[in-house]
RNA sequence: GCCCGGGUGGCGGAAUUGGCAGACGCACGGGACUUAAAAUCCCGGGGCCGCAAGGCCGUGCGGGUUCGAUUCCCGCCCCGGGCACCA
């Protein structure tokens, strides 16, 4: 029988289709909820979705066949801007573009065979979606977390809109278009994250062993927390204070200078009447000019001015010089700092350079530390000197005993600084969540009463990719009536960062039609939280951290009914959704770049194509063109695949072959591996692999090429012996039905009894890596060692042909979760009427697994010398006797003395002559 | 600079508690089938020496613990990622 993927694909994905199998509703049953992080619907599915949903669905269809109630949905995170590009672009509506990217995906995710509960699909574009966005907004600005401000934003000039931080890159760059972020004040609205970035930190710790752990100390670094305090210094001709954040009180009375950061509301306050105020005003006119990012990167050389004033040291009463500097940022801390240059690196820079005294106050215990001798500052902990009372206390004791004198002179106080900022979530564009509020000229802020929304966005808002938003041009959308007094009033004309509509997308597939709330707390209080998440490291932070913030808020404005038992309790009342993260590696391809190939080739851009055609084929031909004018004509970089080069017209007609064939042995030796992107041209597009080879054999190569945390190389070869591998299955199956669908009984022959242990060896092993580790790779191995017995195998009896049976009736369900339709159609073949998808996972039998005889390897001195076989039962003594007559084990020890004898029954044994 | 992760054949990778290093696959070599090729099937393989039996070496490098180390400890090198004038 030939193995038709594409016919089997077809019949099965109809029959489950039918049969409604993936179709999830509460019931008495355990539940099991994964998840895979839904996609952008920018067009096309991409290879790293199908790594990522293949992972997910073999872990679904386990858990279902395992007896779990498997809630496995997907859906659409459709708003954003490139919806919007595109209409700028081309005219199309951003709904209509979004609309038809997602039929045309869902078709491709379909294709894949994924058994996904399409039930439950959602687009957050949909009004039924994102009224809930709008609801949970309000909640939010009723209970003081979602608040209005005019603040300092990053502005990216091409997108016109503006940036949460997490979104600007380390160079200061726009993480979606690249260009450089400006710094612009907007009135925005802010959610108040850092209320909650104490528990957010506090329960990373629930997540440990769950999560990975560079997930979790990524969350930690981008909370930052920092304990010390806050100090007071006066400037008393000024009437002033300088508020500062320490993390380090134990230095105060090695404190020099204070400085302001530029921006410091006091810093030309203080500057004032002084005869540094032309040169203050300079110096904060030219930080204002420069670029942010470059400020607080630290790649500057350390500026600052003298503000012409002095402060006085809160304990000592002396007077210390108040300096404006470029290295200190006004959005950390109080945006003013202490300067301690004998033991912080920046402040001792900045003294060095301004001629600063430098004051020691710690020094390493049982040495002595001169300030005049000092190269770099001291920053460890140590035993304080030069320090009034305090003197002789260590560091860790002294923080504490400082701050509590600062407390008792009302000069300062225990603090603690965040990293974290709150979370930025207007956006000036169209294709998002309009923001539910209306600002009416006398009452202010006024939200849409509920009963109003959705606020839908409307249709006809011009896009052209200028100004402010769209929806601000939309008089219609914009003027209504206010609420409150019922005068003249506008619309909110700013619409939600779409990480707002990712935040809780996993709580409205427990109720995707509920029209009520955001969700029914029965329905959330039994399906959540998702028991195994899967996505990309590159969410560790942004979206993973908001959905944390977004399940907390939500439970404590009530939304949730606690379940009344469940493993996961802990994690439901402390508001964390995804119990389990895998973070599934990148799929990087091979490929080569125009400029590496001339190198390899050993021609540059001057070269003719006449001498690349010779390079490439060893055909002498005449073409006088440079390569460089080929280049320019076909709008061609050296940073490109050189696939572009070598399909042009003038040098394609000249070779044999696919373009692909002819570049693949100077990709192998002089190109290099990068994640498949649209620009790199490294891209396979994983519906033309369904197509040519099927998608069982797509999806167990993804599945087989590396553990799926790690990253892996695409390889054309490896799809292939994927496929090969499923049809050796499909073969043999379907040659030997007769003895697979007979019955048989009787005894069986030694290799009868080691094909059924290998049966359950590998049942073991595979149910092991699919309910724990993960580790899909070894458990597909594990089923072709089994496959790789199995045809070897000649049945001596009747017995044995029912060992044979059993053995691949067993690989057929084991390969039920990777390759799902090959094995429903097998499961079929060989006689069998219900679906496999409703098939319970078979038992291990543990009587099968045991041993008569085991093989033990013999080492002598550490060095494996021979292998013995001995009885299951055997004792130390018969071990010992058996690897003594064993001549390989003789010859080695012959002459020797047997100092020692190691046996670890089972494993090994080991003799340590001399 | 700080914090993670990693380094094993030609390649992807395996070794679950310190116990036979290299499972499984890819690529490769040899053979069978074929007029031939492809496909398929069978066999082979870490390196060095050897006709072979066998021996020696071998998990980034150097040291240590142990009967025994890819695994544990100390020091270093290299690669990947995150954070970073954060007070």
């Amino acid at each position: 029988m030939k193995f038709s993927p594409k016919e089997i694909e077809e019949k099965w994905q109809k029959r489950w289709e039918e049969e409604k199998v993936f179709e999830s509703k509460p019931d008495g049953r355990k539940k099991y909820y994964v998840l895979e992080m839904f996609p952008y619907p920018s067009g096309k599915i991409h290879m790293g979705h199908v790594r990522n949903y293949s992972i997910g669905d073999v872990i679904a269809r386990f858990k279902r066949m395992a007896g779990y109630n498997v809630l496995h949905p997907m859906g659409w995170d459709a708003f954003g801007l490139p919806a919007e590009n595109a209409a700028i672009k081309s005219g199309v509506h951003p709904r209509e573009w979004t609309l038809s990217n997602i039929a045309n995906m869902k078709e491709e995710l379909k294709k894949l065979g994924f058994s996904y509960d399409w039930n439950r699909e959602i687009a957050t574009c949909q009004p039924d979606y994102y009224r809930w966005n709008q609801w949970i907004f309000l909640k939010m600005l009723e209970k003081g977390i979602a608040y209005r401000s005019k603040a300092p934003v990053n502005w990216c000039p091409s997108c016109q809109t503006v940036l949460a931080n997490e979104q600007v890159d380390d160079e200061g760059r726009c993480w979606r278009c690249g260009t450089i972020v400006e710094t612009r004040e907007i009135d925005s609205w802010f959610l108040k994250i850092t209320d909650y970035a104490e528990e957010l930190l506090k329960d990373l710790e629930l997540l440990k062993g769950h999560w990975p752990e560079p997930v979790i100390t990524m969350q930690k670094n981008w909370i930052g927390k920092s304990v010390g305090a806050e100090v007071e210094f006066e400037v008393p001709e000024k009437g002033e204070k300088i508020r500062v954040f320490t993390t380090r009180p134990d230095t105060l009375f090695g404190v020099t200078y204070v400085v302001l950061a530029p921006e410091h509301p006091l810093t030309l306050k203080l500057a004032e009447g002084t005869p540094q105020e032309e040169e203050v005003k300079a110096f904060v006119e030219k930080m204002r000019r420069t670029e942010k990012r470059k400020r607080s990167t630290g790649e500057l050389p350390k500026e600052g001015v003298f503000t012409g004033v002095y402060a006085v040291h809160p304990l000592t009463g002396e007077r210390i010089p108040v300096y404006t500097a470029n290295f200190v940022l006004m959005d950390y801390g109080t945006g003013a700092v202490m300067s301690v240059p004998a033991h912080d690196q920046r402040d001792f820079e900045f003294a060095k350079k301004y001629g600063l005294p430098v004051k020691e106050v710690i020094t390493p215990e049982g040495e002595e530390l001169k300030a005049e001798e000092m190269e770099e500052a001291y920053t460890q902990p140590g035993v304080l000197v030069n320090s009034g009372k305090f003197t002789g206390l260590k560091s860790e004791k002294a923080k504490e005993e400082i701050t509590k004198e600062l407390e008792r002179l009302g000069k300062g106080r225990k603090s603690v600084q965040y990293r974290l900022r709150d979370w930025n979530i207007s956006r000036q564009r169209y294709w998002g969540t309009p923001i539910p509020v209306i600002h009416c000229p006398k009452c202010g802020i006024v939200p849409v009463p509920e009963e109003e929304l959705p606020v839908k966005l409307p249709e006809n808002a011009p896009l052209t990719g200028e100004g402010r938003s769209p929806l601000a041009r939309v008089p219609e959308f914009v003027n209504v009536k206010c609420p409150k007094c019922g005068g003249e009033a506008e619309r909110d004309t700013d619409t939600m960062d779409t990480f707002f509509d990712s935040s809780w997308y996993f709580l409205r597939y427990c109720s995707p039609k509920e029209e009520s709330l955001p969700f029914k707390p029965e329905e959330a209080s039994y399906y959540m939280v998702v028991d195994q998440y899967i996505g990309g490291i590159e969410h560790a932070v942004l979206h993973l951290l908001y959905s944390r913030f977004f399940t907390k808020v939500l439970r404590d404005l009530g939304l949730f009914k606690e379940p009344e038992d469940g493993h996961q309790r802990e994690f439901f009342k402390r508001g964390e959704p995804f119990q389990n993260l895998l973070t599934q590696g990148m799929v990087n391809k091979r490929w080569i770049s125009v400029k590496n190939l001339l190198k390899a080739l050993g021609l540059t851009e001057e070269s003719t194509v006449g001498e690349l055609i010779k390079a490439l084929t060893g055909k002498e031909v005449k073409e006088e063109e440079t390569i460089g004018s080929l280049m320019r004509k076909h709008h061609i970089t050296v940073g490109d695949n050189a696939i572009l080069l070598i399909s042009t017209e003038e040098v394609r007609k000249f070779i044999e072959g696919a373009p692909e064939e002819v570049l693949k042995p100077y990709e192998e030796k002089f190109g290099e591996v990068s994640k498949m992107s649209k620009s790199k041209l490294n891209i396979v597009n994983p519906s033309e692999m369904v197509e040519k080879y099927g998608a069982d054999a797509t999806r167990l190569y993804v599945l087989f090429a590396a553990p799926p945390e790690a990253e892996f190389e695409w390889k054309t070869e490896g799809i292939e012996g994927a496929y090969r591998f499923l049809r050796r299955v499909f073969q043999f199956a379907t040659e030997n039905l007769e003895s697979l669908k007979g019955e048989h009984s009787g005894e069986l022959s030694k290799e009868g009894k080691e094909l059924r242990r290998k049966t359950h060896q590998t049942l073991k092993k595979v149910g092991e890596e699919l309910s724990e580790r993960f580790k899909f790779n070894t458990a597909i191995a594990a089923i072709m060692e089994l496959f790789n017995q199995i045809t070897s195998f000649k049945p001596k009896t009747e017995g044995d042909r029912g060992a044979l049976k059993e053995a691949v009736e067993k690989l057929i369900v084991m390969l039920y979760p990777f390759a799902p339709h090959t094995a429903e159609e097998l499961w079929e073949l060989t006689g069998h009427g219900e679906l496999l998808t409703k098939t319970p996972w078979p038992e291990v039998d543990e009587e099968a697994l045991k041993k008569e005889e085991v093989e033990i390897p013999v080492q002598v001195n550490g060095k494996v010398r021979a292998v013995i076989s001995v009885p299951a039962g055997a004792t130390e003594e018969d071990v010992r006797e058996i690897a003594l007559r064993e001549p390989k084990v003789q010859k080695a020890v012959e002459g020797k003395e047997i100092v020692k004898f190691i046996y670890r029954p089972g494993r090994i044994v080991n003799l340590v002559v001399r």
